[in-house]
RNA sequence: CGGGGCAUGGCGCAGUCUGGUAGCGCAUCUGCUUUGGGAGCAGAGGGUCGGCGGUUCGAAUCCGUCUGCCCCGACCA
């Protein structure tokens, strides 16, 4: 490709309103261009990004023997109301009507259609196993689309979905997978990490989520290397703690804390740890008006975990300011144990602290040196808060350590979720009629450009891993229209590296040095080539990686064996 | 949806408090010079100041209202 026939439009400057680095990336480079909250075109440079990660997703599915097919993104109610997701999906869901006012949605997943596929395809366990897969556009109504491409309302999804006669069919089809999604993602050349997960709105049993490690990521992973142990922090359990000691000698002291409403501003008044403090949260109840949640200061509470309690209405939801008044006559921020009439639930390590503040339940008072048992009745004790640092693994063996990450994959188990409300039967061997079991595989493919920038970049731009930059090569001709030279070495170069395979970026535009480094900086092309008179005359070219500091000088007779070295 | 902020040429911003007919940098176009890390000079084009309504002799600026966007919380590939 020759950059003048490419409009490129770099920026210097980032527009406002891109915050994280790899959205700020893909705008200063011309990979993408916003059109309303979380839609955005991919130009040219950025489509062949997306390409290479098709293609390398393609490939190893293809070879995992999962069958590519491609469904409508439109989708008819009636196939969300026979699995009862209409009613489940929620706002996310994008409901429109045809002109005869039909019913329709945009996808947000596929698991409606393929099943409704499967069903009518596959009529003998002969036919099984099958794994079906497409590369689609979703849509997902999100609250709030953010980090561009990251958190799109539209976005580029490869989902796969798997049908199997019985269980240890799944088990082993899922194991494919996971090997296939392994080899995928290490294709892609990120750093990943393998999770346990939560299933979610997909439903099911097992399942487990790819992340690419990254400071900006979303969610937050808890791993031990030596325990080989590594799950999304919203599914680790915690072991108990131990019973507090309800000797204390220190007498429980009312205290005014004039306008002291959050756990950062008591520590700062009181001159205490957050981890000396009794957190008070409440949650809509089933029954009741409000749940109270106990925690300890410098905890986070886990709504995973709070949704498993009975008591606790589902979805979780916090009361707001107003309701919390209603139902205690005090604001938030000085709730306290003392006299709540309502189910009361502590967190493990709540349960354990002595003297503790927490607060009175009475306008600009908390209580200091408080002790269950003592002073008030110690509440049913529950795992409800998240991981931290330093937590011990599930096995006891080794302690959590915790990272961010970008989810861009996640697998699941789902054995009949579908099949079963839909109605996706085979005959087995015997002839008997059986409900299939399903799994369902996917890559956030969007999402993933997102995160390789997200990984690798420094203040000049992009650093593309060789296996999806959208050029492997760029030449840079110093002079190239004052030196016929030069131009004629670097139409020379160009054919013979497109020749050779390698895709080859040539910037023939009349542009200064500076110009031309500083943009192929930016749009991060892996291999860059200097084409000068003096060291063309020499029999050199000039090198340099994306990744060094350095140039080196090559002989020319030998740059394709060179740069096929550079390859991985 | 709740809380906070922003909206002025393609991008980044000033001007708004204190009303007087729109400016800077980058980008774009033309010419000359320049040519190894985002060049210099000279010139040019491009803005109903997010929309609507009001106050005023006069509104980017004051008031009301709507819309869009960004950030913080619940969703997810």
């Amino acid at each position: 490709m020759r950059l003048t026939k490419l409009p490129l439009n770099t920026f210097k400057e980032a527009p406002a309103e891109a915050k994280v680095i790899s959205h700020q990336l893909m705008l200063r480079a011309g990979l993408i261009r916003r059109l309303a909250s979380g839609l955005y075109s991919w130009l040219p440079l950025g489509m062949r990004v997306l390409h290479k990660v098709q293609q390398i997703i393609r490939e190893e599915m293809d070879s995992s023997g999962a069958l590519e097919l491609f469904m409508p993104i439109v989708q008819s109610a009636e196939l969300w109301k026979e699995s009862g997701r209409w009613e489940e999906y929620g706002p996310e869901l994008l409901r429109i009507e045809d002109r005869h006012n039909r019913q329709f949605c945009l996808g947000p997943t596929h698991e409606e259609v393929i099943t409704d596929i499967a069903r009518n395809e596959l009529k003998s366990y002969r036919q099984l196993p099958v794994n079906y897969y497409q590369i689609q556009t979703k849509f997902r109504d999100e609250i709030r689309p953010r980090f561009g491409v990251m958190r799109a309302r539209e976005f580029v999804m490869k989902d796969a979905y798997s049908f199997h006669l019985d269980e240890e069919s799944l088990v082993e089809g899922y194991q494919t997978m996971r090997e296939t999604y392994d080899r995928i993602f290490t294709r892609l050349q990120l750093r990943f990490q393998i999770v346990q997960a939560d299933t979610g709105t997909i439903g099911g049993n097992k399942s487990e989520e790819f992340h690419v490690l990254a400071d900006s990521g979303e969610d937050t992973i808890a791993y031990s290397e030596s325990d080989g142990f590594a799950a999304n922090i919203e599914t680790v359990p915690l072991p108990p703690t131990d019973k507090p000691n309800s000797t204390s000698k220190k007498d429980l002291q009312r205290i005014e804390t004039p306008n002291v409403r959050t756990i950062e501003e008591l520590c700062k008044f009181l001159k205490v740890a957050p981890e000396q403090c009794l957190k008070t949260l409440l949650v809509q109840g089933t029954d009741t008006p409000a749940v109270a949640l106990f925690l300890r200061g410098d905890h986070e509470l886990n709504s995973l975990k709070v949704q498993k309690l009975d008591a606790v209405a589902k979805p979780i939801q916090m009361l707001r300011s107003e309701e919390v008044q209603t139902v205690t006559g005090m604001e938030p921020g000085f709730l306290g144990p003392e006299g709540l009439d309502l189910p009361m639930y502590a967190d493990q390590a709540a349960a354990a602290m002595s003297d503790f503040v927490c607060g009175a339940n009475e306008m600009n008072y908390h209580y200091k040196n408080a002790n269950w048992q003592r002073d008030w009745r110690l509440p049913t004790i529950v795992d409800l808060r998240n991981a931290v640092a330093g937590d011990p693994t599930p096995s006891g063996n080794s302690i959590l350590s915790i990272a961010q990450g970008i989810e861009v994959g996640h697998i699941f188990q789902l054995g009949e979720k579908y099949s079963a409300a839909m109605n996706a039967r085979v005959l087995d061997s015997t002839g008997k009629s059986r409900v299939m079991q399903m799994g369902c595989y996917g890559i956030g493919v969007t999402r993933v450009v997102a995160a390789a920038i997200e990984q690798n970049n420094d203040t000049r731009g992009i650093i593309w891993p060789d296996a999806i930059a959208p050029f492997d090569v760029i030449l840079i001709p110093i002079n190239m229209n004052k030196s016929y030279r030069v131009k004629e070495a670097t139409e020379d170069l160009y054919n013979r590296l497109q020749e050779a395979g390698f895709d080859t970026l040539m910037d023939d535009r009349d542009q200064r040095p500076g110009v031309k480094f500083a943009d192929a900086d930016l749009v991060g092309i892996p291999n860059r080539l200097v084409i000068a008179e003096k060291a063309w005359d020499q029999g050199q070219i000039e090198y340099k990686s994306r990744r060094s500091a350095d140039t080196e000088m090559i002989d020319i007779d030998g740059l394709i064996k060179f740069l096929k070295t550079k390859r991985s």
